[in-house]
DNA sequence: ATTATTAATGCGTCTAATGCATATTTTATA
DNA sequence: TATAAAATATGCATTAGACGCATTAATAAT
């Protein structure tokens, strides 16, 4: 059967003549005129090939097709209802999944407050950090996460990913605090001639102060490449190595005692690095997504 | 929510393009054209507050919204074409209950043999025989049975009722074999010196034959009224009664051995009875129903 | 028989869905 | 990177058909 040989409207008005069983009450019902019910009938008549609406002592009844299709009826319209409105999501009692994806030091710095205010607002709501793979965007590209905490842009300037800033940041060096440079205001020469660790999540190139720095044409040491913040703390403490990182980073690693952290040297004017949310088009109307966001929003807005 | 202000026609066109997941491909699909699908797509987008179909590296993928909708919406489209379809009526597995009405002895010559048929061709349907009331066709009326088995009009002559022919009889005296009438042919002027008796169905006034016999200028004496044909053979055996019955209902009565059937004088020349099986235009269009006066119209026109 | 209630029709209006042609965007291939 | 191909969106004109108003017809009630 062909559904669209027909005029699935006219099902909203056979609902209205079934029950009131009147076509000028089905039509104050239905905020229609009396003629354009009676019209629907007709057509309603045509279609089904019924009478639908029978003519007795008490004015119309229903006939043997009307009868059973009644609760059906009713039922589908619900069903109809239930796709066209969409969802109220009740964090109270939402029992969804947010997955979550980032790199793992964005995560560590921001996952505790996140989870902390989902465990009192939407305590049935799981997390899940899916760990990241090569490329950054194709897990929000297949859907495989609702969101992705990331400094980084997306490969082409596309629109199909939207974002918020969640946070921004400047730049501080980390060295222990056995460093030479640990102490007084450290020159752009000084900086250039030490021992430098980089981090690079996508482990590839010169980072960006190198860039930055050829910019002024000066050329420094990376003498280590990590590919993740997590293992700064290790390989800083007891070594010569200066780590240039983001400041909201670099003070998670502040547990470690034998760090210290020092401003960059004044002629740096390095752009800070900010991180977003990213999502995709995909979840942007979806109602857990939207209260995510909005509460993310409020979260972290007070800080910027 | 008002389902009057959406247009539900669109759930057909949704559904072809969440299952395609290509404009072009459910255009096809629908037997549209693209752009219409395309419009289609950008008022159910608006409708639905969601872009259910998003872009991604391999053409549109699905929303959330719409990969929640999915399933549902596919079960909402099978309802609607079970509303739309009437249900075909397969005899052999029907389990519904046929109710029928008439007057007992109407009942008593037909249902046996429309049982019979029954058992055979419909063996799960069971058949309910409704006790007839004071209103013949209340119960019609009323969708209480679905057939009148009936020799009678209905009281105005409206068509609201429908009809077929299901047997036409002649109408034959039945007497006692000791009866004086019972041997020869019998006289006018025999008939209406003779003690009568008389079914009367509906309790009041004269029967047809007085009508008729008025109409001749005689008059007959009725000595017994009845108001069944059930329990003519215990009134007329052994007794000088004579009944003027439907051919039909008389013979019916054969199996009492002490009863005998004569014709009436040739000098009437009264109209048959013929017996309809009434119906209500609340089931003219019921699968079942059509399906039983297709057979019953079968069964009973070899005997016309 | 008359009136009142309810349903159906004639008719004009106008919305909005559609198809065609075309533009724009996106993807694949050289 | 340029070009071709594919897919989608848009401008435009057409038109079907849904609607309301006014009226008639049918039905019920008095």
């Amino acid at each position: 059967m062909n559904l669209r040989s027909v005029d699935l409207n006219l099902l909203v008005v056979l609902e209205a003549l079934i029950e009131e069983r009147h076509v000028s009450k089905a039509a104050e019902r239905l905020q229609m005129s009396q003629p354009a019910v009676s019209r629907a009938l007709q057509r309603l008549r045509h279609t089904l090939d019924d009478p639908i609406l029978v003519r007795t002592i008490n004015g119309y009844d229903l006939s043997a097709r009307a009868v059973q299709i009644r609760q059906q009826l009713k039922k589908v319209l619900l069903d109809v209802e239930g796709i066209m409105q969409p969802e109220v999501f009740d964090p109270g009692k939402a029992e969804g999944v947010l997955k979550l994806t980032g790199l793992d030091l964005e995560l560590v710095l921001l996952m505790p407050e996140i989870v902390r205010m989902l465990r009192v607002k939407a305590p049935s709501l799981r997390v899940e950090i899916v760990p990241q793979r090569s490329d950054h965007f194709a897990l929000l590209e297949q859907g495989e996460v609702h969101f992705s905490v990331t400094g980084l842009e997306p490969e082409t300037g596309q629109d199909q990913y939207r974002r918020f800033e969640i946070a921004r940041t400047g730049h501080l060096c980390v060295m222990d605090k056995k460093n030479p440079l640990a102490e007084g205001e450290m020159s752009l020469q000084q900086y250039v001639d030490a021992s430098h660790g980089l981090v690079s999540i996508t482990g590839k190139g010169p980072g960006m102060m190198d860039d930055v720095l050829a910019g002024m044409g000066y050329e420094r040491n990376v003498m280590l490449r990590l590919a993740s913040f997590m293992s700064v703390s290790e390989f800083c403490s007891d070594s010569d190595l200066i780590f240039t990182l983001p400041e909201m980073m670099a003070k998670h690693l502040m547990r470690n005692p034998s760090l210290v952290f020092r401003p960059l040297p004044e002629a740096f004017d390095l752009p800070g690095i900010t991180l977003y949310l990213y999502w995709h088009e995909r979840f942007h109307h979806d109602p857990m997504c939207n209260w995510i966001r909005a509460e993310l929003n409020s979260l972290f807005s007070r800080e910027s």
